[in-house]
DNA sequence: TTGACTGAAAGTGTATACAGTTTTGGCATT
DNA sequence: AATGCCAAAACTGTATACACTTTCAGTCAA
């Protein structure tokens, strides 16, 4: 997609870094901070800075700089309400066509979910639940409805770490595979229903009518 | 979004110059001559062409610069595809919702799509013609359904371009029409069908089998 | 005429410079 | 001690410089 590679691999650090929590929401992030640690020049982080804006990890306030994204309630809401419409719709058609191949394949991911979560490795674990929703886009020959969930899916993981009550989100890997069974039996309607429930679930896990805690104060008192 | 205005009016300027088939697909865009067309330095230029390749409008290639996309078909029929997925569970919720407010804003938005279409204005009239979909977006308060539809629609516009073999299109308003009377009449299962037909009818426009000519002899080869 | 070679021109990729804005820290005033 | 003010530091926004790559035109050899 784009030209540089070296852009590229800060974005990735960066979403990387930012999906998984180790940048929190709010952080200030300097232009020339981030060159220094990355080797580069200003130009490169700037571009850098502004994909990630795109894909609204991020938000760039003009002449103040760039600070990693603090998602509202609502735009949580309208996120999860869109995966709900693309995921039961991708869902359906995948029941339509599916290959044994393919449930192969998602059954084998649904295993290493569940060693992530037995292992307690919670970034990998986080990862892997988020990628099961990508690789059923990519089993399905669709690298545009890929790349889209990949990006809600980048800005559900911000999201969650925001809002999250619980950590109820270990059974998502049963539900994964309840939804496979579905699938498997060609159920289109209970594929449909499961998925719909199991992204219910993560959301209804959301804190999302409690004020969240932060540090900034413009947006504590907004 | 983004922090510079400037950047923000050199993307809103090209995209609309590519989706009213004014930049071709395949056009080499150079970084200095647009700069000088815009009466900037490249730095500018080059953020923009960052944020259409990210949009999926040009692609950049290392060292030899950006070009109008030239959507495959098969990355035609994915957008198409998604948009299905998308819009017809839309649907369902917008009926499941609706207000009357709502309904009356739809039929002005068809008003002025008919009016354009008579009028022969031919890329008012694309533009409203997507629009539409955005409106409902919009009308259900989800900012990202609506931004999401939005770029989806940019790209069809740019494919609609490429393989387009009718002008048939006219019939959508009435189409749109159509769908916003079984809004109205809260007919869901109605109203998703229309809207999954309408969006097959526009797909099914297009000549996606035939090859595209192009004046990009690598892709006409490959 | 065709084809390979070569040097100039044009273009991209990255770093740096510089102007203008925001932030910071301290000093004076209350 | 708290508030307001001002200069210095830090930072962003944009332009420019420069190295390296690709493209192009013209020349020469076959």
């Amino acid at each position: 997609m784009d030209s540089s590679t070296a852009t590229r691999s800060i974005v990735d650090a960066m979403t990387k870094a930012i999906v998984e929590h180790r940048l929190h929401p709010g952080t200030k992030l300097a232009e020339q901070k981030l060159a220094d640690h990355f080797g580069v020049s200003r130009t490169l982080v700037r571009q850098a800075l502004f994909q990630l804006a795109q894909k609204r990890l991020i938000r760039m306030e003009p002449a103040r700089g760039a600070f990693v994204a603090t998602p509202s309630s609502d735009e949580a809401r309208q996120v999860f309400a869109v995966r709900r419409m693309l995921e039961t719709e991708m869902t359906r058609n995948f029941v339509r066509h599916v290959t044994p191949a393919q449930i192969k394949a998602l059954k084998e991911h649904v295993a290493q979910e569940k060693a992530a979560v037995s292992s307690g490795d919670v970034p990998g674990r986080t990862d892997l639940l988020g990628d099961f929703h990508v690789r059923m886009a990519e089993l399905m020959n669709n690298q545009v409805l890929a790349q889209m969930l990949g990006e809600l899916i980048s800005r559900c993981a911000l999201i969650t770490l925001m809002y999250q009550s619980t950590h109820a989100a270990e059974h998502s890997a049963e539900e994964h595979a309840e939804i496979i069974k579905a699938i498997a039996a060609k159920d289109e309607k209970l594929a449909v229903r499961l998925m719909d429930e199991h992204l219910r679930h993560v959301e209804e896990n959301l804190t999302l009518d409690r004020k969240v805690p932060s540090n900034d104060i413009a947006m504590a008192l907004a």
